[in-house]
DNA sequence: TATCATGTAACTTATGATATTACATGAACA
DNA sequence: TGTTCATGTAATATCATAAGTTACATGATA
């Protein structure tokens, strides 16, 4: 993977699991990542714990989708992942003993938090069903997945 | 340094090198910085090429500005520093062979692209000058930076 | 009870940012 | 003119973190 890409990752899983009509094992969706299964198991299990999905073990056990897809919103995902950092760029310390470096951070600070907020604030405006919607516009007579299983 | 924290670095030098009245010394700078005076070069190698500040070798020697502060915006040290990325989240791929994942893409980079527009903005309306007059509000009675050197 | 799938700890690899070393170049000064 | 100071820069080392992998335990189903 490029960078951090767990929340466009999670929702690509998340979408799968969305289409697919039982349980899809960690196996099937690490083919689809291409990435290996015990990752897909890790990232899932967070979300497990908040209700977003659930999985089952032994035969026709796997990954199934246990929440609304109209009330859920990418922000949901986003927090339930650990609300990671969306910025590549920040101050070089928060508590600098330099007044020079304080002067920075306070006014580059404030362009962060709103172009953070602006960020989070379309995150919440997506619910997964509109994704899923999205999806069903795009999706003709093409398999869900090319170029791999 | 924390993450990716060049932008907020080179400010802080720069604005000493504006409250200093001669040349700089690389290791006068790294000193502030706690880092080292090769990574001081080294960004700085890039300014200079594009006129922002220049060096001078021997006795007296160091960094300068060679700029207007009045004219020279946060927006343009942003980009003499080859525009780093500005997100830490991003799409897994950018060219995907999956259907699934070319949806939340298309969805998730528009939030990208006005996030990322939106920080650019703010950094563009605030030139070195202001933030050096912010600093001097702020700049009373204390050394410019305590704690170290 | 054999098979399948998850649960999870421990470990390995890959990557990129940062730091360091070493030495060359060139300017100022005595 | 040679000593000192400072930059210029290649090469290397260190560090942190994300991602991947292995190994094996747990539990469900057939």
């Amino acid at each position: 993977m490029i960078r951090d890409s767990k929340l466009s990752g999670v929702l690509h899983v998340l979408l799968h699991m969305a289409e697919a009509d039982g349980p899809v094992t960690s196996e099937t969706l690490a083919k689809m990542m291409q990435t290996n299964p015990v990752v897909i198991r890790r990232i899932l299990a967070g979300l497990r714990e908040q209700g977003y999905v659930n999985s089952e073990k032994g035969h026709g056990g796997g990954w199934q989708l246990s929440c609304d897809l109209n009330t859920v919103t990418l922000h949901d995902i986003y927090v339930a992942l650990g609300s990671p950092a969306i910025l590549a760029i920040g101050n070089r310390t928060e508590s600098p003993g330099c007044l020079v470096e304080e002067a920075v951070n306070t006014v580059m600070n404030q362009a962060f938090r709103d172009a953070e907020a602006l960020l989070l604030a379309r995150f919440s405006e997506v619910t997964l069903a509109e994704l899923s919607r999205y999806l069903h516009q795009r999706l003709q007579n093409a398999d869900f997945c090319r170029g791999h299983d």
